[in-house]
DNA sequence: TGTGTTTACGTCAACGTTGACGTAAGAAGA
DNA sequence: TCTTCTTACGTCAACGTTGACGTAAACACA
């Protein structure tokens, strides 16, 4: 009998994930520089010079390979192209963002993409749905594609495991959330000025019982939310009550459901101060379904598409999202064109949008 | 003094776009196998053994080109290894849609970056915007970089252009738009029937004069919704008003000014069908103002999230987003295993979410 | 003990492309 | 006419990796 000793390290380093579609019927081939070179009876460097418009060629001889690429239908194979190339530049950034499908993620997503299209770089956008573990491989496989940048709105906590990847020169802006261990550059919005704006807004309205949700408070957004809520009563001189903070409420299901219960309360909340926007839908439901709307005050953090068309219309702390987008395409495209200026970190001031459902006064 | 003559043909094949950051200070160098393997003390077929979890390597060898890995933080070139390995899959397929901020494009991405997950491909996701040429030259650099695949809603009607990569063996899931000059695989919803069930609708509910905003005729989508409104007029026998159809809104302010202009017409409409999410908005947003949301009926395609917070809540005609991204999904990864069989053309149909907006009797 | 088999490596060439450099023919200049 | 320069090519090697194949040592089996 055998018995293998030693170490369990038996991992590979490459993702083996990639179907080896074993079987399949083989695609017929592409033509490459080769054939072009060989049916336009030229050399393959000769090609080479006419398909990237490089000097050196006759006329003639530019014809005449042209006609082959067209017959051929040879198409330009970047891959072994940059792996030539001095500068090897892949063309590719990623967007590892927390919801593609959810419209802030979206947004932001659609913003980058048009702060980069005029370089020519092609985004490779993922939804990490805050799972730490899928940033990591998310970025491996990114970095295994040599992707020229990066652009992160992490899950995780802690950054230090990309200084490798830092150091060897990819350049990382982190999106709404700040890197930790992690010197790199940033663009973020204020979190603690929204919250205290909104909270702030409807304690002015003579509010005194103001609940907050919140996601998970390891999410640091969620966390600066939930600070600069306290520091807004805190400054009102109204006493921080732990009933009325509820962190940890992921979606837009339960978010209604700890409104409902709020709501039933002996003493329950005159309004609601939500920490994002599948909270607020949330909170409008229970509110709508409870019949109190119009006398619960409602400032939600995130803008969306509908939020003035709701009624009554949804008083929100608007980051702007194209604005956000624009800046990390324009760090991004600085550090891709050489820039190693120290890192930057912009942080954008938030707005309140006041439409209705942050100004019902306190019923009395 | 030396005339040029002939062709003027000049043309790179080759994007000429990517930033060529001529200077810069040049990134240190990522280190290789080569690397790994001389610091470890062994060849270099040997650490790829190690690194791809291939058999024939003992473990003490594994041990030292592992530590050597660490060392160097040496990361795998997916590029170079595709070049050289005989199946040479990118694992990266390009999903061209509308508008990724769009909820529609966004929903349709998410659902197919889900689909697709778990068999380790990528998806580089691009906006087309309804430009042609966009749609020409994403294409062109994503088969420049081997893609795998590509889901495509056309900006563009006709795509004999495609013919070429699809016979080279590039699969191609059409969405939401069939294909026109190309036989491949679409998955769409039956427009047809969705706006039949929008305008029948709303004849149920006794109206008779009823218009029709809808995108640019030229979008086949758009095409099949205007027929649909005409065939459900004529099966009810109202006659068409070609008043009240209005092709070619774009924009969903321009859906409001629209709304606008038919409601101030001296025999104005009783009820809306609008061809599109964006319009949808505009329309409710004209009729808010007008001041005439709770008599005018309202039936709009595609859903979107908070339809039913509005007020009153908006019918619409629902496409099943994350069904139609599973079936893309579905599909790509079958020819990505090398399925041959016949296009498919999936066709969804269409529901109709009555929420209030579309049931708003004839004011007699 | 010899022979076949297995294991653990190494060597070499190739994937498709481009940089460095070579060269022959013609143009320009003395 | 001879030299020098320029133009239009070609040749070769290399980018980082892996497939095909070779080989020496260890092992299995009769």
């Amino acid at each position: 009998m055998l018995v293998v000793k030693g170490s369990m390290r038996n991992t590979a380093i490459v993702p083996t994930t990639l179907t080896q579609s074993s079987s399949g019927p083989e695609r017929p081939a592409r033509s490459t520089m080769k054939d072009v070179a060989q049916l336009a009876g030229v050399s393959v460097k000769t090609v080479s010079r006419v398909v990237n418009g490089e000097p050196g060629a006759s006329v003639e001889v530019r014809e005449r390979v042209l006609q082959a690429v067209d017959r051929l239908d040879y198409r330009h194979n970047l891959g072994a192209s940059t792996l030539r190339r001095k500068d090897a530049r892949s063309g590719i950034v990623g967007a590892l963002l927390q919801d593609i499908g959810n419209s802030f993620s979206a947004g932001l997503l659609r913003a980058l993409e048009d702060a980069l299209r005029d370089s020519g770089v092609s985004v490779l956008a993922v939804s990490l749905d805050e799972e730490p573990e899928r940033e990591r491989g998310v970025v491996a496989d990114l970095v295994t594609r040599r992707a020229d940048g990066l652009v992160l709105m992490p899950a995780s906590r802690r950054h230090e495991y990309l200084l490798s990847e830092h150091r060897a020169g990819l350049p990382i802006v982190f999106v709404d959330r700040k890197p930790h261990g992690l010197d790199c550059d940033s663009v973020t919005i204020d979190n603690v000025l929204g919250a205290r704006m909104a909270t702030a807004h409807l304690v002015a309205g003579s509010h005194r019982r103001i609940a907050m949700l919140s996601d998970l408070e390891e999410i640091e957004t969620a966390a600066e939310r939930i600070a600069g809520y306290r520091a807004a009563l805190a400054e009102a001189d109204v006493s921080f009550d732990p009933a009325l903070l509820v962190p940890s409420v992921r979606s837009e299901a339960e978010a209604a459901r700890v409104v409902a219960g709020l709501l039933s309360r002996a003493d329950p909340p005159t309004a609601f101060v939500t920490g994002r926007n599948i909270l607020t839908i949330g909170a409008v439901r229970a509110l709508r379904s409870a019949g109190l709307s119009r006398q619960v005050g409602l400032v939600g953090f995130d803008d969306f598409p509908m939020a003035d068309l709701v009624e009554p219309a949804l008083t929100v702390i608007r980051q702007d999202v194209r604005r956000i987008g624009g800046e990390v395409g324009r760090i991004l495209l600085a550090r891709l064109s050489g820039d190693t200026a120290p890192p930057n970190h912009v942080v954008l001031a938030p707005t309140l949008v006041p439409r209705g459902s942050g100004e019902i006064p306190l019923a009395s």
